[in-house]
DNA sequence: ATATGTTAGTCTCAAAAAGAGACCAGCACT
DNA sequence: AGTGCTGGTCTCTTTTTGAGACTAACATAT
């Protein structure tokens, strides 16, 4: 009666815990995932695919953003490598962030979700207002 | 000297409140992607294109989750219209959840994130291992 | 000389989200 | 009567996020 559940199971396997075996912590795309499906990255990576910014751009460009939640998105999408920090010397200091080459290759597929959303955020919205006047 | 700024702020408008205009709670794009980018709506979205599954069935696939998130993601998976909840009135009752035609639709450009996620989750590890020696 | 603004952040505290695990009703089987 | 299965809910704790004050070093304006 698990015979169902253990053939499916083997299915999520590389989603869930890698070839590693190991446990969640290890899992290849959850990792990869987790990095790219937080408030802000997608938007972040929207904007600097259109070209680098500087921080103060950025924090202009996406008002809602607070200071410190752009200083930890834009480290962490740095951290995995999608973004690269570049630093000028100027008084005061500039940095420019701008998308490395796997940031790029990222922002492929991302970008397809994106349009995605754009076509059909009608339809989620009326689910949401059908769902909503059902169960009130 | 904010002319940059004003220019790519318009070409974001689409992301950040939509057409709309209003403030970011009407942003189309954020409002569809914030939903599906949560801890665990895309490992749900995965179980589920593969075939429809009852609750306790992806509670046994995803042992990671807890009920309480289970619940909730596939709540609100239901209520964006991407999962059809079926209950069948047998003792004990049971409840089937499955993609709908606009969740199989959305999944197209996620398996596609997905798939980059796979191939490419060396190149991020390999990227945080490298940020991590510099930076300590 | 003194006030003000700019840069890219950090620090602290409050609010929101997520996770762990106990608990529930209804029924079947033993 | 006891145990187990179903699909959940409730409460409590920990983690994550957000709001906003604060910093240092320099430029410009007064």
């Amino acid at each position: 009666m698990d015979g169902k559940i253990v053939n499916l199971r083997s299915k999520l396997e590389i989603y869930k815990a890698g070839s590693g075996g190991g446990n969640l912590a290890d899992c290849p795309v959850r990792d990869v995932i987790q990095g790219i499906s937080n408030k802000w990255s997608s938007l972040l990576m929207e904007a600097l695919a259109e070209k680098p910014y500087r921080f103060g751009e950025l924090r202009r460009l996406v008002p809602d953003i607070s200071q410190r939640m752009l200083t930890q998105t834009l480290h962490d999408l740095q951290r995995d490598g999608y973004v690269h920090r570049q630093v000028f010397p100027t008084k005061p200091p500039s940095v420019e962030y701008s998308l490395t080459d796997l940031g790029r290759s990222m922002f492929g597929p991302l970008h397809q979700l994106i349009q995605w959303a754009e076509l059909n955020h009608g339809a989620v919205r009326e689910a949401r207002k059908v769902f909503d006047a059902v169960e009130g």
